[in-house]
DNA sequence: TAAACTTAGTTGATGTCTCATCTATTCCGC
DNA sequence: GCGGAATAGATGAGACATCAACTAAGTTTA
């Protein structure tokens, strides 16, 4: 029960600037993407995964652990985005326990449709307001953190 | 319509890796205050910004703004609050359209039962895996990108 | 090969966020 | 001071996220 470490004040800036940015960026990127397409950002990330792969599917788990998703959460999102024919679902021949994502050419669309305002966006509120520097910093920093995070998981 | 500036590899894994960041960072601290405290991350943010007000109080449009919430979210979570005597709603006189947001010694009490273990959860997972630069350019760069939200709101 | 365990995915309940809409009050211009 | 706009906040519906079970199939061990 050693004494609490509080936190210095410029530690406490710059971790609570750290927090608004990505509240307001999140807010910024999601109100971009409601309003330019009828997608929403979680859509647009699961489309991306799926349009990278070359055939355009993946499994369930895979798509879950690539976007750092509960595998229920990407149930659930799976269901919905089904039902808007955005991807649809099939089973599994090698694996009868499992299922995979297809993209339709209806989500292709929305995809192609909706990328260019939000990379554009992305482009406007951090690349392009950030010198190189910043910016590398910025993923550096990102990158530190997340492995702290992963070395922090085997426990 | 000019063509789209994709990103480049490089700015493309500056932002992903800050993506990714915040997201697993957002979930391990909910994690951390669900599992050691009866509080939620956003109960925690609200207490905090009650507590720091000599009188305990806040009208909801000053909190919201705060915290940078919709009024709406705000009212809707100050409601359960309150359900959980976390806090109380009172009537303004001064503006009688206006409502304070009142923390409870019962809320007090929660805030300081989870305050330790929250403020040691970002010391380990960001202050202290950080060098003191890379922490300041992290600060800077996220400062950097607020200053150029606020500044494509004013349209 | 049977029992125990793990993994893939689903489901329903509950809690939370957003959006549109609504009421009440205050502010502003004339 | 009156009518219209703006502001403070509440509310209900719907979308979304989380949690705890649950099913079903595969894997391991004895």
């Amino acid at each position: 029960m050693e004494p609490v470490q509080w936190l210095a004040d410029d530690e406490q800036q710059d971790w609570r600037a750290l927090q608004f940015m990505t509240m307001r960026l999140d807010a910024a990127l999601a109100r971009q993407m409601a309003e330019d397409s009828d997608l929403s950002l979680p859509d647009y990330g699961v489309l991306v995964a799926l349009t990278d792969q070359p055939d355009g599917r993946m499994r369930l788990f895979e798509l879950a652990c690539l976007l750092g998703w509960e595998k229920s959460r990407l149930s659930h999102h799976i269901a919905r985005m089904a039902a808007r024919e955005l991807l649809t679902k099939e089973r599994c021949d090698s694996d009868r326990r499992g299922a995979y994502v297809v993209v339709t050419d209806h989500g292709r669309q929305r995809l192609v449709d909706a990328a260019p305002g939000h990379v554009a966006a992305v482009r406007r509120l951090v690349i392009d307001v950030l010198t190189t520097e910043q910016r590398a910093a910025l993923g550096d920093a990102a990158r530190t953190v997340l492995a702290a995070l992963d070395a922090g998981r085997e426990d």
